[in-house]
DNA sequence: TACACTATTTATAAACATTATAAAGTAATA
DNA sequence: TATTACTTTATAATGTTTATAAATAGTGTA
């Protein structure tokens, strides 16, 4: 239940000593209820109604606070604008290269992956990033027309 | 070796109808030479003694063109700037999250991943990227001191 | 080889996302 | 409620990438 995640999320804030501002509280309500994977222009203007006054630099700046206290992914695909994802379970993206919109797939992580890097490359593995491209069903019965 | 496939490259450039000039001809070789997956910025630095005049733009405009012929890859991590890749066979990217050095990674492709992707979300899949992250062995060994 | 045609390069400016700065405002604590 | 440190705002700056138009140079053909 999303009220449950905010409720959660601000918990979380709160121990870490982050102060829980209005704007801040918005944007995290913004992101849980967000189904689609927003960027920070996004959000400022979903917010600007309620926030007339609200900078584009709060966004980014909670933005950055949300990631760094691992409540929120940044998703950086190849276009200009990164995206912003709150995390709730392990999951990857599917990405519609033709409309961009962007769909879930829960898929068990790729230890083995991360364990052969590590035995081959030396590296000390933290974690890993994988997206999935290509045509989601509306586009793709459009270009068969 | 790298003069064959300097050589194939400004072949299948000659075969999509793109004309060859020097600046093409610099811009692949370093990207074929170099073990480093460089910048736009890194490339155009590098070529500045040899092409004095030579306008970022041009570094630009030719990076985006051997995308489209396929001999070039585009890499966008969360840092400011795009890294480009010359495609030589099938692998990934383990990155240092501390230094940023690039080390190749062969794996056999994740195909099993593109099909549930494409099953469970009715996605025609085109392709999939996937970066590993951590610490090399290097940053890794100072930081235990 | 010289010509003509068109793609490419250059130089410059513009667009765009993101970050830095400093002053004003506000959440949290006692 | 008063204080203090953190946040927000407004603005400017930074840095990457793209757009534009004029100058230049490949490439096929005569």
């Amino acid at each position: 239940m999303s009220t449950n995640q905010l409720k959660e999320a601000l918990d979380a804030l709160k121990e870490t000593g982050v102060r829980i501002t209005p704007q801040r509280h918005a944007i995290l309500e913004y992101l849980i209820n967000s189904m689609s994977h927003p960027t920070a222009d996004d959000i400022y203007k979903a917010l600007e109604g309620k926030f007339p006054n609200m900078s584009v630099a709060t966004v980014y700046n909670n933005l950055r606070v949300f990631r760094e206290v691992g409540l929120v992914k940044e998703l950086t695909y190849g276009d200009a604008s990164s995206r912003f994802d709150f995390i709730t379970t392990q999951h990857y993206h599917v990405i519609c290269e033709n409309c961009g919109k962007i769909v879930d797939f829960h898929y068990p992580g790729l230890d083995e992956v991360e364990h052969l890097a590590s035995h081959v490359t030396g590296f000390k593995i933290s974690h890993h990033r994988m997206e999935i491209y290509g045509s989601c069903p509306e586009c793709h019965s459009k270009e068969t027309h």
